[in-house]
DNA sequence: GCGGTATACTTGCGACGTCAACCATCTTAG
DNA sequence: CTAAGATGGTTGACGTCGCAAGTATACCGC
């Protein structure tokens, strides 16, 4: 019977339609850019975005807890992240002298090239699968939209601490 | 400008502040929705997900592929999330009488059953994390954004076929 | 200085999801 | 009818991530 053209899958509860939608946007772009990045540069998406946190920091470093405050990743997932970039020699550790607890993810020499490398085309990977759909004045209303689902919980790393 | 009490980290390349912000927003927003449904149901997003599909399906029960297609997942995604739900007797296996190959996931009472018990719970707290920061219009203009963003390959599968 | 609590980080483990390989079935061309 | 290819589905190996628990260090009140 009625099996529409159309995939049933739209149809979903009333008022769910941005919800769902952000999921199955999420879902789609995400697997196009990760593959693409992975396909081209042996990078995830999060490796990719602690690279560019790190290379944008003041002095290539960040404590692992904002890390991982930044990039929304669990305390666990920084820890193992960073355990790949650090094999491939992309990120260090370093201490801090003021505080024996942290350990910071120290960008290096070989990691920012490697940022540098892959930041072209992976923004450009960006731009084609996301931003070019969109006119400036929806990315600015996207990206402000955005801004309110964030986790009171995420997001502010207060660390006015100074290293010595 | 951009400097509240926000985290330094949104110092990304120019730009990409709408990318940044939708990979943000879905990580907090689905973390927090994915938490809560599992405390309250033992119910994943996407087994969420898959049991409206199903409740809004003609006869309740959908092919795999349409299935797998419909929540962006890989078939073997769907082979893995179905099994659970399968064991939890949510959903049954049922045959295609003209054409072997497919399997349909049918949606048992006891499935239906849950995803009435769950549905509301959910629904309030996708309202309360998600909906509940924009306004109605807003709600739209993200709708209609997000769809801009659906791979061509995904979404649309044109099964014109009519069993027997 | 000494407990108690908070914070930084790591590790074991399990859940989930992908890809690649595989089998079964259907379809089409010759 | 048969061989070739497309399609539906499952399985094994693997990667990623979160939670809970554990260790080490810092800070606070007394």
């Amino acid at each position: 019977m009625s099996s529409q053209v159309l995939p049933a899958q739209q149809t979903v509860e009333p008022g769910l339609e941005a919800w769902v939608g952000f999921l199955r946007a999420h879902a789609s772009v995400t697997r196009q850019l990760s593959s693409q990045l992975e396909a081209a540069h042996g990078l995830t998406l999060n490796d990719f975005d602690v690279l560019v946190q790190l290379a944008y920091a003041p002095d290539r470093q960040l404590r692992r807890v904002d890390l991982a405050r930044s990039v929304l990743l669990s305390a666990s997932g920084i820890t193992r992240l960073l355990d790949g970039l650090e094999r491939a020699g992309w990120v260090e550790k370093g201490s801090c002298p003021s505080d024996a607890r942290v350990t910071y993810a120290v960008l290096t020499d070989t990691g920012l090239a490697k940022f540098r490398e892959s930041r072209e085309a992976h923004l450009a990977d960006v731009e084609t699968v996301f931003g070019s759909r969109f006119t400036e004045a929806e990315r600015q209303t996207l990206a402000s939209l955005f801004g309110r689902l964030l986790d009171p919980e995420d997001g502010a790393p207060d660390c006015t601490k100074e290293p010595s």
